[in-house]
DNA sequence: TCTCAAATTAATAGGTCTATTAAATAGACT
DNA sequence: AGTCTATTTAATAGACCTATTAATTTGAGA
């Protein structure tokens, strides 16, 4: 009588669905793909999973929550809120660069399939909008103080997430764009965080802050 | 003898398949759809386009050009170089805006299908090194001026094409997580427009104007 | 009307993928 | 050793999809 979780054979399998899932999609991914990489019977990924549908899922709402985590916990124990902003948006891009396909997967299987909306409501629950009052709270007190200009969060948070996962969802039209060598991109991710910080915070400041020419509406 | 371009049956399957790819991406439309969707045989679609793969890269090959079309025609017959990149901006979000899930199937394709790189790669030719050179030269010489901080247009580029295209990409999410409706919706790529560009031309201001607290590094 | 090519259809070969089934294996416990 | 359960495999049913083929329809021109 074996059955104790993440014994192995089981976990191999999911680990091998992830990697083929982030590589090709799941149309894309068979399960006989995932039993190869494995090294296993193919109907060995249906015992464990019955359905490769099934298995999607479990991949699927694992890496969900991954994504918006880091707006949650990174910087709460710096002062100023330049430092938590940037803490914030730093450790959601490292979380992006340690898990490079994520973004895209999420945008691509919300888009193309309705279930997953479901899912992603459900399991997602409210942590988007807590996410969102939390900044709400923070700039409110900064707009007050004058030291930014009114800013919807919601928006705020879509620059950041957008700015962030880019360099991920586009590296291979980054690549061939500018001819990077995997080294050479490696450089401009690392570089791309900082840019992604100021010009997010760039952004926050208020208006006719030396403004050049006639910049009219 | 019936042949001329364009004349209806292959232009319908081809456009009941774009709007399929668009929905479903490569993998999960298949030709049967396709003819469903034209109300004709399935046959049909072979007879025209003889592989499945064929009529993807027609239509893939269509839309690919059209992205970054914008940055080499928009606002040249402007003066100064702010209306200039304004310009741009706005008529590549516009572009998206009538092709929202265009990005998306370009990011899903070239990343998924080893195959599109090489498409990419010849039929986009040297169009995006012409379109960031041209950046460059605007922007030297406003940076020689003074008026905008040291960019590398690379870099400038992607922050306006992904500030742009997340509206897009995101679309399922941000209406998950904001509740919008559809017009709430439209009204938020709206305002976002003036928001991208808003963004892009403050994130260029030279650095210390007007720096609250210590923004350190 | 007759002819011929293009357009369209019906039918199906051939391949692949998921999921199931039934049988074989291995390991723990008696 | 013998039993029992969990694990694993081989085999295959059943769907479905692409692409081809051969036959039918349509329409323009001789």
């Amino acid at each position: 009588m074996k059955h104790e979780k993440d014994s192995t054979t089981e976990q191999r399998i999911l680990e091998a669905a992830e990697k083929l899932f982030y590589e090709k999609g799941f149309a894309m991914t068979h399960t006989t793909d995932i039993a190869k990489e494995v090294g296993c019977n193919q109907a060995l990924v249906h015992y464990y999973f019955r359905t490769k549908e099934k298995l999607f899922e479990t991949f699927f709402e694992g890496k969900a929550k991954l994504f918006m985590s880091a707006f949650l916990q990174a910087g709460n124990d710096k002062d100023s809120f330049e430092e938590k902003l940037k803490c914030k948006i730093e450790a959601h891009f490292d979380i992006l660069r340690l898990n490079p396909r994520l973004p895209f997967l999420l945008f691509n299987e919300i888009s193309t399939n309705p279930k997953r909306v479901e899912t992603f409501k459900v399991k997602f629950g409210e942590m988007p909008k807590a996410v969102i009052e939390s900044i709400r709270n923070e700039l409110q007190q900064e707009i007050e103080k004058g030291k930014i200009r009114p800013v919807n969060p919601t928006e705020l948070l879509l620059s950041i997430i957008s700015l962030n996962a880019i360099m991920f969802i586009a590296s291979p039209i980054i690549k061939i764009v500018t001819g990077a060598s995997d080294k050479d991109f490696e450089k401009m991710v690392e570089r791309r965080k900082g840019e992604n910080v100021r010009i997010i915070l760039q952004s926050l400041k208020p208006e006719g802050a030396s403004s050049p020419g006639s910049a009219g509406s």
